[in-house]
DNA sequence: ATAATTTTTTAGACTTATCTAAAAAAATGA
DNA sequence: TCATTTTTTTAGATAAGTCTAAAAAATTAT
């Protein structure tokens, strides 16, 4: 007797990594307009897959309610999250891609969809923890090795830190990081919050470097 | 002002690099029925892609007249062959895969976009010339290296060769193949073609094996 | 040369994922 | 509370890819 895997599109899967993204930051449920703009979608569209995902018992999903993922869409999800951040690390590992190359490719190979393969490529690149930007690579259970990340919007004068992760991923945020030599592991010291727009001036490297309260925001260090 | 790339579907991928197998042991054009088999559709469905491929120029098509590629087409098929086997050799030499077992995940790996990508992935490998059946691997020009092979079958009593190829590329031809050591590199002996069936008695490592005519016809060796 | 068979194409339908426009529900606010 | 605004859903279309059944063309056999 053949048991039937059950098989999601490659657009399903998308949907499910967004809402699942998406439930992180908000803790609450999901709305549908929240799914349209990350999906860059139209939220009549979402309506029908939302349908179509609570069908499949993906999600819990009641009219004008916002959806929650349930255990099996959160399964699949953090499967693609696992999946995304795997090949990030390979690509920058071993192809010698720059973290700010990796994304776009990252979200095609995220739905290969061997598990042999996933858990080959973990063994074969030593089971990394982190994906080049610092995220929790999931282990083959789903489980995350969070860790306590702040801000350096969030750090007062004379704290210390290391840049341990980012909050945004788009290649020009990463590549002026790379230019002002903020990158994964750099040992910080956050000299003085500018009273007049809230800019950080910080040491890195023996070098003074400021940053705008907006960049300061999205750089997440461990103290 | 930007200039569009054109794009394929994974689809049309799919049936232009069937059409670029086809063209290879037909000499000929390529028959919709032929298609049909090889992509496991229907004859209906391959006429309303081959009206679409020709509309993008990328076959030749006339009614009734079966298909040839243009040089457009060609090239888009070479460039899927190059990364098939690309991801082939990869996955049998970094994330020691079976000969056996890469060929389906080589057929949804090789619809990732990223030229870039792969000619990264290309140099990690150091340029292999060969996949792990021995099929020869397009370089980034779409250059082919053909070597000149034949099948055991064609082999006469005393005749050595080295195995460089197979024809079949089944799972279950190829266990069978490593059951009997009958590998990529293996220097062979062709003892005596059998009257009665054609089948062959041939020698490697010292021991003598026996071989289907069938068989036979499907490893390929340089004499 | 005509009839029978095989191959290929057309016609019409279905599925998945998308969209715009309009209707309905929920949230906001005076 | 009741009107206005915002969010979400429904209705109806469209495009890609597939299918079955039927028609047309090509091939083969008598
Ligand atoms: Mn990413
Ligand atoms: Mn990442
Ligand atoms: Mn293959
Ligand atoms: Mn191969």
């Amino acid at each position: 007797m053949i048991r039937f895997v059950e098989m999601n599109s490659y657009t399903e899967e998308n949907y499910l990594k967004s809402i699942y993204h998406l439930s992180l930051s908000n803790e609450e449920s999901v709305s549908t307009n929240s799914i349209a703009a990350a999906l860059n979608t139209k939220a009549a569209s979402v309506t029908d897959m939302l349908k179509k995902l609570a069908d499949k018992k993906l999600i819990n999903y009641t009219k004008y309610q916002g959806v929650t993922l349930t255990e099996e869409g959160n399964g699949i999800a953090i499967n693609i999250v696992r999946k995304h951040r795997l090949w990030e690390y390979f690509l920058v590992e071993k192809l010698n891609f720059k973290w700010d190359e990796v994304h776009e490719l990252a979200e095609e190979l995220e739905h290969i969809t061997s598990a042999e393969l996933v858990d080959r490529l973990d063994k074969f690149l030593n089971f990394p923890k982190y994906d080049p930007h610092g995220d929790p690579i999931p282990d083959n259970t789903g489980r995350i090795k969070k860790h306590e990340l702040i801000p350096i919007s969030a750090l007062k004068d004379g704290d210390k830190g290391i840049i341990m992760g980012v909050r945004e991923h788009t290649p020009v945020f990463l590549q002026y990081l790379e230019k002002m030599n903020l990158t994964i592991g750099k040992h910080i010291q956050l000299i003085e919050v500018v009273a007049f727009d809230a800019s950080v001036i910080l040491k890195v490297n023996k070098e003074t470097v400021s940053l705008s309260r907006d960049a300061a925001k999205n750089i997440l260090v461990t103290v």
